[in-house]
DNA sequence: AAGCCGGGGCG
DNA sequence: CGCCCAGGCTT
């Protein structure tokens, strides 16, 4: 049997039940390929039913403003995917009459859609002709043909498209596209996959060499940078300052508190760092220690630490970012996951419990 | 070509 | 602790 059959039958037999795969409609698929981008289908699941739920239709996410689109993308990660599938929509409903395109040449020109993707809605939806490549299908091709060129060069990127595009089972594209997915998923996976019970080992190369291990390769590793973030949680009366992240860092567009971020790791004791805070926050101010945080990034580790201020004085105007929110409004606004948690623990405290 | 962008799960 | 996840964008 041909090694595009063997995964087609496995696939039938072993498939999970996902909702995306109930329908053809660009639109849903669209929603459920971006939510999974780097992302494990059990954790993006509840957010796929989420914004289906709240955005039936690619006009209604279009109608909605982007802090509600990043609300609801809260604690996924990566939330430029979110910002570009906000701008998608809108460029839907205004250039294409509100008709999600399933054609991989449109498709691949809209934001947040690249060449995974494109294949993926483009095959799903309309059954055109284009392989998927995503890290499930380089394993499952570097390993059972044993290829070692790395899969994050462009030498190897064109190389298992090639492959990809070669091997595609026309009859069905979707089907297959689907099947070689799952069976990198749930059959192939990257540690300890049970080669004893896989339908492909006698002729998989990696498994006969003893490779599966090393394959697929990939070069360089990333490097993590330390950041140590003070963030100063300021009240009055039921409100609370918060203030709108920035281009050009992380969380863009999320709200945490007005901060200091220092070179290394300090305490409320060090001089150098109370006469920062007391440049910012006036001479009287009074600086309490709240609670400490290691947050992890996949280029980042930063050390998070939040103060209590009291005796403050601010000069508002210079920082268009903050504003007063009022704490029955602070859990609408989106925030990065160590907010979040800081929020729930240090002010709905009573309601958790 | 390399760097950047989150958060979670697993060995 | 290191690696990977239905990747894409920017430089």
């Amino acid at each position: 049997m041909t090694f595009q059959n063997e995964l087609i039958n496995w696939y039938l037999v072993n498939k999970r039940d996902l909702p995306w795969r109930h329908t053809n409609d660009a639109y849903t698929i669209w929603l459920s390929e971006v939510i999974l981008q780097q992302t494990r289908v059990e954790q993006g699941l509840p957010y796929f039913n989420k914004f289906l739920e709240n955005f039936p239709t690619v006009t209604d996410f279009a109608n909605a403003t982007e802090a509600k689109v990043l609300k609801l993308w809260q604690g996924l990660g990566y939330y430029s995917r979110g910002r570009n599938m906000h701008a998608t929509a809108q460029n839907v409903v205004n250039n294409y009459r509100g008709i999600f395109p399933n054609l991989h040449d449109e498709l691949i020109k809209l934001k947040g859609i690249g060449e995974y993707t494109a294949a993926a809605i483009s095959s799903f939806s309309s059954g055109e002709a284009r392989a998927v490549v995503d890290g499930n299908v380089f394993r499952v091709l570097s390993r059972y043909y044993g290829i070692d060129t790395p899969i994050n060069s462009p030498a190897g990127k064109k190389e298992f498209y090639a492959l990809a595009n070669e091997l595609l089972y026309r009859a069905d594209p979707a089907l297959y596209n689907q099947a070689i997915m799952e069976f990198g998923a749930m059959q192939c996976k990257p540690k300890s996959p049970n080669c004893t019970i896989c339908p492909l080992v006698q002729s998989c190369y990696a498994f006969k060499n003893d490779k599966v291990n090393v394959l697929p390769v990939k070069t360089g590793k990333i490097k993590q940078k330390h950041r140590y973030i003070n963030y100063f949680v300021c009240t009055e009366n039921d409100q609370v300052l918060v203030k709108e992240r920035q281009a050009g860092d992380i969380w863009q567009h999320l709200y945490d508190f007005p901060s200091l971020e220092t070179k290394e790791s300090i305490g409320i004791n060090n001089a150098g760092f109370l006469e920062q805070v007391k440049a910012v926050f006036g001479e009287e101010v009074e600086v309490t220690l709240i609670s400490t945080k290691k947050h992890l990034l996949t280029h980042q580790i930063i050390h998070v630490q939040f103060f209590a201020l009291k005796n403050y004085i601010f000069n508002f105007k210079k920082q268009k970012e903050l504003n007063w929110v009022s704490l029955n409004k602070l859990d609408e606004l989106p925030q990065p996951k160590v907010i979040h948690d800081f929020i729930q623990g240090y002010f709905y405290k009573n309601e958790m419990e």
